[in-house]
DNA sequence: TATAATTTTGTAATCATTTCAATTTTAAAA
DNA sequence: TTTTAAAATTGAAATGATTACAAAATTATA
């Protein structure tokens, strides 16, 4: 995304777009490696010499809440972070622990079963395995 | 369970069963309730004083590697674990944390569309929202 | 019974995340 | 533009779940 895309993306979510907001959510926009806090810090702190890890926790905690973000829980130590909200589910290798998009078909998609006491904002979908690669090696 | 239906079901996971082993599990057995290792220790150990929360994050560790229990990433902060290892989602409520079960129809269960090159082992629904009683108390 | 293998235990270390108060930046008012 | 208030950022310290590890206890095997 461009710098004018961020912007406009974040005032659609209600988000005011601070200098770093913006640095964050283009560095998500550009990266759907499903990153961690360490890695956005990481990658972002070399030209953001000032920017602090508390930050990056407050903003993606932001970004989320305005559902501009999906975070994931598919990994039991991080967070990780997904900056396409499109509809689609995740797959964790559980050898080498990398995470992979999957593709779903809207007819895949499970309705809510639980009621009317219930109400829910979004559905994750989880598939745990080993990728190919993982497979191979043993 | 009984203990006699906790030997078998520990036995037909491959799981040798030790006093703690049992203890555990039928503790998981009666306890549909998502618990986390620490209310799993703090209800067991005035009845096993000498157990320690390492032995219980071990032996989820291998309960769940033997397919024998269910681990939930759900929640950020705990890992929480379900003796019923039948196919159901699960719905956490964002305000107060609390964890509902969530029967699926089988037809609802998303087939995985993401090629050949990933083996997936499980398939983990989580819905997130708002519950009832936190609706009402806002 | 002796020996080896497995399991349990407690302590210490690790590490992601949160808390919090101070500082900086941005927005609003005068 | 200057003053003032609100919001955002920062860094250090605290928290707390989980893991590593080595010793002790238990169980299985010879």
């Amino acid at each position: 995304m461009s710098i004018q895309e961020v912007y406009h993306h974040l005032k659609e979510h209600d988000i005011k777009p601070s200098v770093q907001r913006v640095a964050i959510m283009q560095y998500l926009s550009e990266h759907l490696t499903h990153p961690t806090i360490d890695q956005i810090y990481n990658d972002l702190v070399p030209d953001m010499p000032t920017l602090s890890k508390t930050t990056i926790y407050n903003t993606l905690r932001l970004f989320y809440d305005k559902k501009a973000v999906i975070a994931l829980f598919i990994d039991e130590k991080n967070v990780r972070y997904d900056g396409d909200t499109s509809n689609h589910a995740h797959f964790k290798c559980k050898k080498c622990g990398a995470i992979y998009d999957v593709p779903l078909e809207e007819t895949d998609i499970p309705t809510f079963g639980g009621g009317s006491d219930l109400y829910p904002e979004e559905t994750q979908i989880y598939f745990l395995g080993t990728c190919k690669k993982c497979i191979q090696n043993q």
